[in-house]
DNA sequence: GATGAATGAGGCTTCATTCAT
DNA sequence: GATGAATGAAGCCTCATTCAT
């Protein structure tokens, strides 16, 4: 699915924006690249508001009027890369619920180990994700905010299957998801690259807990 | 204690601004608890940044000017908000902590049903907080961090003391404090106060998942 | 009537634009009337597209960001200009219109004298009400077009009368109205001030071609 | 004659702007005209300044860099139309003129009817000329503002010789000219393509106006 | 002839803050 | 205390034009 589908009138970003007349292959160009992980930079260092066009031109080296051939403009830009890597994490989570033979606690393993290994790999595109995206104007923000609903949803059919299954004991399939996720959505505020800890431990850490709870028997 | 005392020459906006004639008393005037108050609701609603000081003027009917009399910046409204949160959270949680007599599980269960109940009660002023602080300068932004660091190690404090007594079975006590108070933290994202879900009712299913997991026996 | 009130959200720039508390009594402050003229100038010498805002801040020393105190926009400052202007004509060529025993001679001649007069002393505006108001954009464009067309029809109502009245031979009063009305706005285009002709007689030679036509009897 | 006999240094768009080897035999390519014809188009909807070279160059099918092989710049582009339309108004008010054994009175009625059936039929490129070239700078507007002083001497002339020959009563031949000029100049404000009037009609109504005013007799 | 990347100047507007009244 | 005029820096974006490929 594509950005724009949901927006009305905005440059794709994935075709050449002048002439618009090749086809879309989803291509983006090289440059184009090079100016989202600038932004994803910046945006993850000083925030969103408090980088300017100019800042992102000078990482890049290009003039700012000559960003404007490889961006619609600076919300757009944010947009893309929320909207990218919201994905991620909604294929690879589908993914893993379309797993036939696994049970619902392995799903919520690996669903927990998946959330980790993209969030801390990609540790700066998802701390634009996960804190920037507010900064989007309402449409653009709708649009977000319908995958990262969706991406609740998928947490939470696992653990309504585990529940149906037996396997789980809960009440709230949906809070239960809802307090998953928080936990695995707040790595971002701490995780820090540089640690000691690996996305595995930490996966570990927290599957054992949330399977079991902290309680000792 | 201050919010100033963390900061190089920074007005406290707790004294008389002018004149500085006043003891400080902490004595926050009606008008300034109504600006803030204003600044609360907008930031919450638009952002930070999307906030303009005269949208906080038009909110308490004064101009724009006028607000100069009683904040020291926007920035320093900020921090007010910030720090009187994070303050709440720290102080409440302190008094948990010093409780005798009191097992470290019945310890972890109040500081979730404490940090929900405040959290949802003052939803408005938490998403502030945690959405918002970022947007602070550097240095007012240390003086938040190191309080919301503070309030970590309290939570760490007690999956701590679960371990030491044997009631917690835990690795990584720190991990586990940070996953609980990511789910906890993550609540401003979801919660709708029209909702028919109660701070008791989180906190309740919270608990359960946290202390005994999410695994049925 | 009040510009903004074919306008969506747009200032009317006739009430203090801070607060907006003050009843409107179509109050223009002085600074205003300064700034509207200013722009008159400018718009009429170089053009709208071709005067920069800047330009206008210099000519009434002020800063560019301090006009705003007193426009909402470069736009809307064009549309106050052309929204006067035409006002003015349609308000006196109705009270034309509405004298009674007048014949339809009469009303022409005077509607034509008026139209000269008004034109000439205030050619600047004129100008830039006949020659910029296209620079407007679609919706403000439309509020002047309509008073316009409206201007039009205060002119055809003279030759329509003329014409029921016998007083004129004339079998597409619009038409007449168009041509007639067409020569007077064109005077812009070639009349200047410090030339010998006065809008009387340029009037006088007008009424005379129009009443009589060229043709020696 | 060619443009750039007026301008210090223009290109002249008649001759190929690359190489220069062939002689100017003011052969524009197609494509050329092409472009022209797209620029006119885009003028006449949105104005010169609100039209982009990208506008153009999408019209047509090219590329903005493309353009710049058949054109010297927006502004020459502005200039080539609006003098080749005065140019034909020009022209053909000469041969009128050039004309023997014809009265005053017939060379006005023809005068009118040529310039608004060549107005009509070409009522975009009409309307560039008159509405859009004031925004030429100043040596190319002075350009096009000879010839129109030109075409308003063409004018002047039939009056005069009306005059001189006893067949026009009026004292200021010039102001007569600029009387009737106006009035066929302005029927690019009001006249739609799609009404119901022919160029034809309009000049019959027109005709019987100037030459013998409206009044009922 | 065509492309499209790159330029760089300039445009309009917003906004936190100050200060004289 | 209150006002509102003024600031000046900064921000995002557009666009005509050039040029190497």
């Amino acid at each position: 699915m594509r950005v724009d589908q949901h927006l009305q009138g905005a440059y794709t970003g994935h075709e050449s924006m002048h002439g618009a007349r090749k086809v879309d292959l989803s291509v983006t160009s090289n440059k184009q690249k090079e100016i989202a992980l600038a932004a994803v930079k910046l945006f993850e260092q000083k925030g969103y508001h408090a980088t300017s066009v100019q800042d992102i031109a000078d990482e890049v080296g290009l003039q700012k009027g000559s960003l404007y051939h490889y961006i619609h403009s600076k919300e757009d830009l944010l947009l893309q890369i929320a909207h990218e890597a919201i994905t991620q994490f909604n294929e690879q989570l589908e993914r893993i619920l379309a797993e036939k033979d696994l049970s619902a606690r392995e799903k919520l393993v690996r669903a927990i180990r998946n959330h980790l290994t993209v969030s801390i790999s990609n540790l700066q595109t998802t701390t634009v994700l996960l804190r920037e995206a507010f900064s989007l104007g309402e449409n653009q923000h709708r649009v977000i905010q319908e995958l990262t609903d969706k991406y609740l949803d998928l947490w939470t059919q696992i653990l309504e299957e585990g529940k149906a299954r037996g396997e789980f004991r809960i009440d709230h399939p949906k809070l239960a998801a809802l307090a998953i996720l928080g936990a695995c959505n707040w790595v971002y505020r701490w995780y820090k690259t540089s640690g000691e800890l690996g996305a595995e431990e930490v996966a570990r850490v927290f599957s054992d807990i949330f399977l079991d709870g902290v309680t000792a028997r």
